[in-house]
DNA sequence: CCTGTGATGACACCTGGTGCCATTAACCTA
DNA sequence: TAGGTTAATGGCACCAGGTGTCATCACAGG
C-alpha cells in the first residue's frame, strides 16, 4: 500500500479522456488534467513523457505480446502463420469490455493531427517488434519487414473493423480475416 | 523582385541543418536559426509549421511526384509496374547532387526521436498517396493498400542504400532493386 | 527508533508556438 | 506622380508544454 491515493497513472488516464472528448485535445491543459485527477502537473510528466502519450498507455504491453506469440509460434509456422498466431494472441487485450473505451479513445485521436502522427510511431513500432521477433526465428529480410508490413496492416485493419459500430465480432476473428484478405490480394499485385 | 533578401524559406534550411550538424537539434533554439539566416523566429514560424519540418522541405512535391506517375503509368501495368513506374519518376529528385545533403539531413534526423516521429508522418503520407493514386486506377482494396506498403519499403530500403557509404549508383535503379526483392519474397510467406 | 526509499508537491525556468499589429517596399491605378 | 493595395517581414506579448531541482511525506526494514 502507499501513502497516497492509488493508481495515479489509471487516473490520470481517465482524468485525461473524460476532458478530451468534453472539451477537444487541445483545449484542455495538463494542469486541468492532473487537477481533475489530484495530482500536480510535475507528476503528469513523470508518469508520461508529454501531453500525448497518455492516449497510448499499454501499447508496449501490445508490442511485446506479439513479439512473444511470434517467437512461440511452432517452427514449422510461416511468417503468417506465426503473424496470424500473433494476432490471435492479441485477443486477451481487445475484450468486449475494452471496445466501449477504445472507441473513446480512438474519437479523440481521429481527429487531431499531432495525435495521429503518434500512433503511427505505435504502429512502427508494432511493425519493428514483429520484423524483429520474425528474424529471431530465422526469416531472411526482405521476407521478414514484409510480412511485418502485411501484420501491419492487418492489425489496422482489424482494429478498425472491431471498433466499427456494427460490428460483433471479436478482435482476432475480424484481424485473422483482414489477413486472409491481404494474402489473398498478394497474389494480384504483380 | 522582392525588398528583402530573397529566399528566405531556402535559408532558414540551410541554416537550420548547419546548425543541427554543429549542435544537435535540442540544443539548437529556433531563434538562433532565424539569426544565423538574417531573418525573425515570427518568420521562421510562417514558412515552417514547427521546428521539425525544416527538415522535411519538399516531401509534399515527392508525394505528388509519386501520384502522378502512377497516374501516368500504362492502363495495363500492374500495381507493381505502377510503383516502378513512380520509382523511376523520382529519379529526378535525388540526383548525385543531392546525395550529400540527403546524407547531413538524414543524419540529423536519424538521432533524435522526435524527428525520426516526422519521418514516420511523411512515409505515410507518401503511402496513403500512393494507395489513393492506386485506387483511382481501379485496383480495389486491400490490394492497393498493400501495394503501397510494398511500395513504402521499397523506397526506404531503396533510399537506405542511395545514401550509404559505398554506393555508386542512381536511386531509381536501388529503389527498383529492392521493389523487385520484396515481390520475389512475397511468395515465400504463406 | 532511525534511516533509507519512492512517489509526490512546489517552484522557477526555458522554449516552441500563436495572435495581433506595425512596417516596409514593390506594384497598381488613376 | 500621388495614393492605395498587397505580400513578406519585424516586434511583442502571451500561453502552455516540458524539465531541473529541492522539499516533503509515508512506509519498510533494521
Amino acid at each position: 500500500m502507499s501513502r497516497w491515493e492509488p493508481n495515479a497513472r489509471e487516473r490520470l488516464v481517465r482524468a485525461a479522456v473524460e476532458s478530451f472528448l468534453e472539451r477537444g485535445y487541445d483545449e484542455v491543459t495538463v494542469a486541468e488534467i492532473t487537477e481533475r485527477a489530484g495530482l500536480t502537473k510535475r507528476t503528469f510528466f513523470r508518469h508520461f513523457a508529454d501531453k500525448r502519450e497518455v492516449l497510448f498507455a499499454g501499447q508496449d504491453i501490445l508490442s511485446r505480446t506479439f513479439a512473444e506469440a511470434i517467437a512461440a509460434a511452432p517452427a514449422s509456422a510461416t511468417p503468417i502463420e506465426a503473424i496470424a498466431a500473433a494476432l490471435t494472441a492479441t485477443e486477451a487485450s481487445f475484450g468486449p469490455d475494452r471496445r466501449e473505451w477504445a472507441l473513446k479513445v480512438q474519437a479523440v485521436v481521429a481527429d487531431h493531427s499531432d495525435l495521429r502522427e503518434r500512433e503511427l510511431l505505435k504502429r512502427a513500432k508494432l511493425r519493428a517488434a514483429m520484423a524483429d521477433a520474425l528474424r529471431a526465428r530465422g526469416v531472411p529480410d526482405p521476407a521478414a519487414s514484409l510480412a511485418a508490413e502485411i501484420g501491419g496492416l492487418a492489425f489496422t485493419t482489424g482494429f478498425a473493423r472491431w471498433v466499427a459500430p456494427a460490428n460483433e465480432r471479436g478482435f482476432g476473428e475480424v484481424a485473422r480475416e483482414a489477413l486472409a484478405e491481404l494474402v489473398e490480394a498478394t497474389a494480384k499485385l504483380g
